[in-house]
RNA sequence: GGGCCCGUAGCUCAGCGGUUAGAGCAGGGGACUCAUAAUCCCUUGGUCGGGGGUUCGAAUCCUCCCGGGCCUACCA
């Protein structure tokens, strides 16, 4: 019995420069999804990785004075040091240098050269370095400059290249459209692509000549295999193509490719139409993401997030100062996935201190303190309690569900959303209902141990429920709350089933959180002072 | 030029043909004290960008206009 599995990858990054909170959202984004479908039960292969065979990658080892090889391996490094203080999940990084790669690679684009999808042509036109793209006379600004790189002269390469047979797709790609409108994801960017294949498809040139960096044509070793043809390749010589049959045959078909929304034609256009003409199966889906803006705090100015315009924020600086749930659920639940977003501290510190610090970190310090003031920490007799006032009113499946849904389609704001407007706010409004201090106060004539120890076993309940519904996003705090009680279950192996399934206790619950040398409970987000 | 998306309370967003348009945050008032001065209750606030149309009924569908963003445009 196979279990399910799930293959999703990420867009590789040029390593030219580290990355930025933007890269980071996509990452997250990702992970979210990878994390949660492991928790479901998921066999799950996540694959991230940094694109390096591009002509940028030698002229920045150059100026450090270093071979590309060992530039691009610290440069990896150096991103994997980022994206692990994230909690990024990942099973595999795969560099485009490596050699596995270049193997898969080779032996895909002989299958297309075989399939006579390719073909030689002379060709003149402008190309600029910085996009690694050709661009076309009505693509330039009006100083005759490339519109993304202004400050770099168009270089006129003149030279026989390689083509792949783009064009001879475009029937087949429009026909992928429409008989899977999921293909595609969100709808805006599927329009787009749908627009763009109608209005008719060029050949586009998939060689380079001259380059000492990059993968060798193989029946043709003076050229080299251009970068976007190389890059998209990532996602299957990542899980084995070319090197491990068994491995590749598991994985593939990926479940999901979650990309930019700028790069969104390369992946529903190019890529599969690769793929059809070297005979591999395609991918599910793709998903394009937005883009996160930094917006300024003094003017409220919305600015791209760019190095040139001095706003770049990395993701350790917000780890080391916050923590890295904070920063994931600060994208998650801010930014919709599919849209775009912005970033500001200001905001950054009121979705903290509302949603972190004062609805989730409170309720758990207040639940888990009232255990310990009242009870030394023991509930007695819970094993005897069926904890279903918490969610009285609740239908506690139909929200599960609503938030599986929406997890599922990438709606993360959403899924959040619920979780704390069903779970959390359910669970603050009991306290309040139930007055368990008033219980457990017997100098007040609602004194009751017995119900107090009923509602606190109720709000232990509703801990143990957010717990793991907030685990694909914040992972660490979740093990934390959990940790709080003596659940039963492992958290790695309670799935959302179990929110709505509760396993029986085998046990009373007894608080189990770790403390501070006064026995309190340890702040699961210390507020931000506002600054 | 062609195309796509968006414009809903101060802010961030949900609602996408059907009762008096919602949530969170922010603002105002009150309650409580277990808790990270947290929480809970009540409340202020919107001619749903504008005009026209379809409909018994429209943020919700059509059309035009305004504003914002994006994709694309006669040899990669």
């Amino acid at each position: 019995m196979s279990r399910r599995k799930f293959y999703l990858t990420t867009a590789i990054d040029y390593p030219n420069s580290r990355p930025h909170i933007g890269t980071a959202f996509e990452k997250i984004g990702a992970d979210v999804q990878a994390r949660y479908r492991r928790q479901q039960g998921y066999d799950v292969f996540f694959l991230m990785g940094n694109d390096e065979n591009t002509i940028k990658v030698v002229q920045r080892a150059e100026e450090l004075g270093l071979d590309p090889k060992l530039y691009v391996d610290d440069m990896a490094r150096q991103f994997k040091e980022v994206w692990d203080s994230i909690d990024i999940s990942y099973d595999d990084f795969i560099q485009t240098s490596e050699e596995r790669h270049r193997i898969g690679c080779q032996q895909f684009i002989q299958r297309v050269y075989d399939a006579g999808d390719i073909y030689k042509k002379n060709y003149e036109a402008l190309y600029c370095e910085g996009c690694e793209e050709f661009k076309t006379e009505s693509q330039l600004s009006a100083e005759g400059r490339c519109p993304n790189h202004p400050n770099q002269e168009l270089k006129l390469v003149q030279e026989e290249n390689y083509f792949f047979r783009l064009s001879k797709y475009a029937d087949r790609l429009m026909a992928l459209y429409e008989e899977r409108p999921q293909f595609i994801q969100p709808e805006t960017r599927r329009n787009e692509i749908v627009s763009l294949v109608r209005s008719g498809l060029e050949d586009v040139s998939i060689s380079r000549r001259d380059f000492t960096w990059g993968i060798d044509v193989p029946w043709d070793p003076e050229h080299k295999i251009y970068v976007w043809f190389d890059a998209l390749l990532n996602y299957i010589t990542g899980v084995g193509y070319g090197t491990d049959e068994e491995s590749f045959r598991r994985w593939w078909p990926a479940d999901v490719h979650f990309i930019g929304k700028d790069i969104t034609r390369f992946h529903c256009a190019l890529w599969p139409a690769m793929l059809m003409s070297a005979g591999v199966e395609l991918p599910r889906s793709v998903f394009a993401h937005g883009f996160v803006y930094r917006k300024d705090e003094a003017t409220g100015e919305v600015q791209k997030i760019a190095k040139s315009l001095g706003n770049v924020i990395e993701p350790m600086d917000i780890v080391r100062e916050f923590s890295s749930d904070a920063f994931r659920y600060y994208f998650m639940r801010e930014c919709p996935f599919g849209g775009d977003g912005e970033f500001s501290f200001q905001r950054f510190a009121a979705s903290y201190n509302a949603d972190l610090a004062n609805n989730l970190g409170n309720l758990f310090s207040r639940t888990v303190s009232m255990v310990l003031r009242y009870f030394d920490g023991q509930l007695t007799g819970s094993r005897d309690v069926e904890p279903v006032e918490v969610f009285a009113g609740v239908d506690v499946a139909e929200v599960v569900g609503r938030i599986a849904a929406h997890i599922e389609a990438c709606r993360y704001n959403q899924a959040l959303e619920l979780i704390w407007r069903e779970v959390l706010d359910a669970g603050n409004r009991y306290i309040e209902q139930q007055r368990p201090w008033l219980l457990a106060n017997e100098k007040k004539p609602e004194y009751d141990l017995d119900a107090c120890r009923r509602v606190l076993t109720n709000l232990a309940e509703a801990v143990r429920v957010a717990a793991i519904l907030i685990r694909p996003f914040m992972p660490r705090a979740a093990e934390t709350i959990y940790a709080g009680f003596n659940f039963p279950t492992p958290l790695a192996k309670a799935d959302f089933d179990q929110v709505v399934h509760r396993p029986p206790l085998e046990e009373d619950l007894r608080v189990t959180a770790r403390l501070t040398p006064e026995g309190k409970v340890e702040p699961l987000f210390p507020k931000i002072a506002p600054k």
